[in-house]
DNA sequence: ACCTGACTTGCACGATATTGCGCGTTCTGA
DNA sequence: TCAGAACGCGCAATATCGTGCAAGTCAGGT
C-alpha cells in the first residue's frame, strides 16, 4: 500500500462521507494510527481536510444531503460494521445481501482482506471496488430500486449455483419468536435461497429492527449463528436470543 | 525482455490497475529495482505517471477531489449525455456499458423516461434507483473493479439472453480506420457480445477517446450508428467518419 | 576481425522517507 | 474532577531513492 495511494483513497473518503475517522483508516490499511494520523496531518497541510479529535472532515462543511445521511449511518451502523468485518476470516466466500447497514459492513471490511463476495446489491460491488483481494461476484437480474437488489428468478438462479461459507443478511425484522423476516415476498424468497445455500449466518441489525417482524419468514431463530446488535438494544430480548442459543455481539 | 517492451507493460499495467510498486515490477521482469526506478523515472519524465515512494500511480485517473473531477465530467460529459438521452425512445430496451462516461449518461437520462436499461455496471444500476419507471436488469458475473464491470464466461451468457434496440457502448478508443477498440481482452469479448445482440450501435466518446486504437476489436466503423463526441474533437476526423456513413452529433 | 562509442544494466553507498513504538501531554465525556 | 482515548514528538529500524561507476551489449565503421 503507497503512501499516496492512501492519501487518494482518504480523498476519496472524505469527500464522500464528509468525514474519516482515524482508528477506522487504521484497520482499514491495516497499518498504525500513527500514520494515518500523518497522512490525515499532511493532507490538513495542503488544506484538503480539517484535522479533529478522532479523526478528520471535509474542508467544506456540507456537501449536501449524501455526506449527512452516510454521517447518520457512521454513527450506529459503522459499529455494527466492525464487529461484523471480525467475524470473516481470510479466504472466505460470503453472500452479502443488500441494505444499508450491509454496504456499511462491506465498506468497513479490512482493505486488504482476501476473500470472496458474492452480493445481488450492485452498490456492494461498487464499495468493494478499491478492495484488491477481493473477488467480488455480482448476482443479476432485475433490478428492484428500493430495496437496491437484484431479484427475480434470475437471481434465485445465480444464488442457488453458489455454496458460502457466511452470509451477511440484511434485516427487516428480527424476533426470537419468529426469527428473520422480511416485507416483500419476493425479498424473502431470495433471502431465503441464500440462508440455503450458506454454512453460517450473521444477522447484522439495529436497535429499531430487534423484535418486530414483518410478513414473510426468511429463516428461524434456531438457523442463526450470529446476532449483532446496536449497544441500545432491547437488553430483555437479547437475553431472550441467547437462551436459544444464538451468539449475540453487541457492537459498542 | 526491450527496455520499450517494458514500458508498454508499465503503461498498461498502470491504465489498467491506476498503480505499480517498484518491487513487484522488478521482480515480474526480473530486473534490478534500479533498472525499474529508471523506467519509472523515464515515464514520469514525459508525464505518463506520478512517481511515489515505492512505485507510481496514473498521473491524473481519478484523483483530486471527487467534486472536481465531477465539475470536470459534467462540464464535457453533461452535454454528451444529454445528446445521448435524445437518441433513446420510450418503451426501447437498451444495454449500458460500463464507463465513467456512460454514468453520465445515465444519471442524465429523464427521470421518469419509461425504458428498459441492461447493464453490466453496478454503478449504472445504482444511479438508475430514482429513475421510478426505468426498468432495469443487472448482468451478473466476476466483477471487475478497474473497470467497474461485470465480465467472464456468466456475463457473457447472460448477455446473449437479451436482444436490445441500442447499445450505448463504452470506449476506450474509436478511430475511423479500426472502429471501436478496448485495452483489454475480456472487456472486449463482453463488448462485442453486446454489439453482436443490439439493434442500433450508440458510441459516445469525449476528444481524448476520438482517433485512438487499444489492442483489441470490438466493432468496425462500418456498425456504428450515432458517434456522439464533444465540440473539442477533432474536426478532420469527424468527417472521415461521416464520409464512412456514420452519423455524428457534435455535442455542444 | 577488431575497434569504438552509445546505451543499458547491476551494484555500492550515502541520503532520504516511511513506519511503529514509547512516553508524556491534551482532549473528551461521564 | 477523573479515567480513558487520542494526540504529538522523538527515536530507531527499515525501505526506498539517487548517483557514480564499472561491466556488458550491440550496431556501425575501419
Amino acid at each position: 500500500m503507497l503512501t499516496e495511494e492512501r492519501h487518494d483513497h482518504i480523498r476519496r473518503k472524505l469527500a464522500a462521507e464528509g468525514k474519516v475517522v482515524a482508528a477506522e483508516l487504521a484497520l482499514e490499511f491495516d497499518i498504525s494510527e500513527d500514520t494515518v494520523r500523518r497522512d490525515l496531518r499532511e493532507l490538513a497541510r495542503v488544506g484538503e481536510c480539517r484535522r479533529v479529535y478522532g479523526g478528520a472532515l471535509s474542508p467544506a462543511p456540507d456537501l449536501g444531503s449524501i455526506a449527512q445521511r452516510q454521517g447518520a449511518l457512521v454513527e450506529s451502523k459503522l459499529s455494527l460494521a466492525r464487529v461484523v468485518a471480525g467475524l470473516v476470516a481470510p479466504e472466505q466466500t460470503l453472500f452479502v445481501d443488500a441494505g444499508s447497514t450491509n454496504l456499511a459492513i462491506a465498506q468497513a471490511l479490512p482493505r486488504d482482506l482476501a476473500i470472496t463476495v458474492v452480493t445481488n446489491a450492485p452498490a456492494v460491488a461498487t464499495a468493494l471496488a478499491d478492495h484488491p483481494n477481493c473477488r467480488t461476484m455480482v448476482i443479476g437480474g432485475q433490478f428492484n430500486s428500493d430495496k437496491g437488489a437484484c431479484l427475480g428468478s434470475h437471481a434465485l438462479r445465480d444464488i442457488q449455483r453458489v455454496r458460502a461459507d457466511l452470509l451477511i443478511l440484511g434485516t427487516c425484522g428480527v424476533d426470537p419468536r419468529v426469527g428473520v423476516s422480511a416485507l416483500d415476498a419476493e425479498e424473502a424468497e431470495i433471502k431465503r435461497a441464500m440462508v440455503e445455500q450458506s454454512r453460517q449466518l450473521v444477522v447484522p441489525a439495529t436497535a429499531d429492527k430487534i423484535g418486530t417482524t414483518a410478513p414473510f419468514d426468511v429463516a428461524d431463530t434456531s438457523r442463526i449463528d450470529h446476532l449483532v446488535v446496536t449497544k441500545d438494544a432491547d437488553a430483555v430480548t437479547i437475553d431472550t436470543f441467547r437462551a436459544l442459543g444464538v451468539t449475540v455481539h453487541v457492537a459498542p
